[in-house]
DNA sequence: TTAACTGTTGATAC
DNA sequence: AGTATCAACAGTTA
């Protein structure tokens, strides 16, 4: 395959979709597709003369003059404006594809929580007889695409349910809970712009405002916000996990 | 000074 | 195949 610069020259951006945490930019009609994955810490900066917008984390000082030296990848418009793929650990990639290998990727993940296939067959078709803990589980993108560690936190608070327990461990009711707090937790952090520390910048460059809504996450050694015992955190699935270990069983 | 964290996930080994 | 562990990296915090 030719370089991405040599596809890429003269070419447009002509739509921008998401699975799970990945972002696929279609290129002109749709031969090749640009897979852009922030992981953590990575940051698309679109810039022209007149202003910055920035997405992803975290946001650089606002005197930064870029490119600075976590600019890996630069794209220069024809209209004179720039997007750069900024990252400071460099976990995140951008990758041109062609049209299969984008269908393979996008394959691999599981079910969109927000979309219509999220339904309660699925749901539970996804983790019934998971030995993992259910934190891996839900963490896990080829079962339910794009739960990170924050949001699983906050689901399991929800469903009164211990990211500790085995998957293949709850019942029905806790199943259900499950199902309804997923969507519910995404769709109102997406509402709220999601959750900003550490100068983190949605896609339109705004600061979430989801932080303070949080229920789970960053609680650790403050009180329950339904029971008032004092939360917990502990490594789950490798993740810091935050937990109430008295309502959520 | 070191060690332990960190909106993630792919490779590897059982 | 499913599951667990480690690694990639660089900065901040204890």
């Amino acid at each position: 395959m030719p370089s991405i610069g040599r596809i890429l020259r003269g070419k447009s951006f002509t739509k921008i979709e998401r699975r799970g945490k990945l972002l696929i930019f279609q290129v002109s009609e749709g031969k090749y597709f640009m897979l852009v994955h922030l992981k953590m810490t990575g940051q698309l900066i679109y810039e022209d003369g007149k202003q910055r917008v920035v997405g992803g984390h975290p946001w650089p000082p606002l005197d930064e003059v870029l490119p600075n030296k976590y600019s890996h990848v630069i794209f220069h418009f024809m209209d004179g404006s720039t997007l750069y793929f900024n990252d400071l650990r460099q976990f995140g990639f951008v990758r041109l594809v062609d049209m299969q290998e984008k269908a393979r990727v996008a394959a691999a993940y599981g079910v969109e929580p927000l979309s219509r296939a999220f339904t309660w067959p699925a749901f539970r078709a996804a983790l019934a007889n998971r030995q993992t803990s259910l934190k891996a589980a839900l963490l896990n993108q080829s079962l339910i695409a794009g739960l990170g560690n924050i949001y699983v936190d906050e689901a399991c608070w929800r469903a009164k349910v211990k990211p500790h327990r085995r998957a293949d461990s709850l019942t029905e009711a806790e199943f259900r809970r499950l199902y309804q707090a997923i969507p519910k937790i995404l769709s109102q952090a997406i509402r709220y712009g999601g959750t900003t520390f550490d100068r983190f910048r949605d896609s339109r460059g705004q600061m979430g405002n989801y932080t303070k809504y949080l229920k789970a996450y960053g609680r650790a050694g403050k009180a329950c916000r339904r029971c008032k015992e004092i939360m917990l955190k502990e490594e789950v699935a490798q993740r810091g996990t935050t937990f109430c270990p008295k309502c959520q069983m």
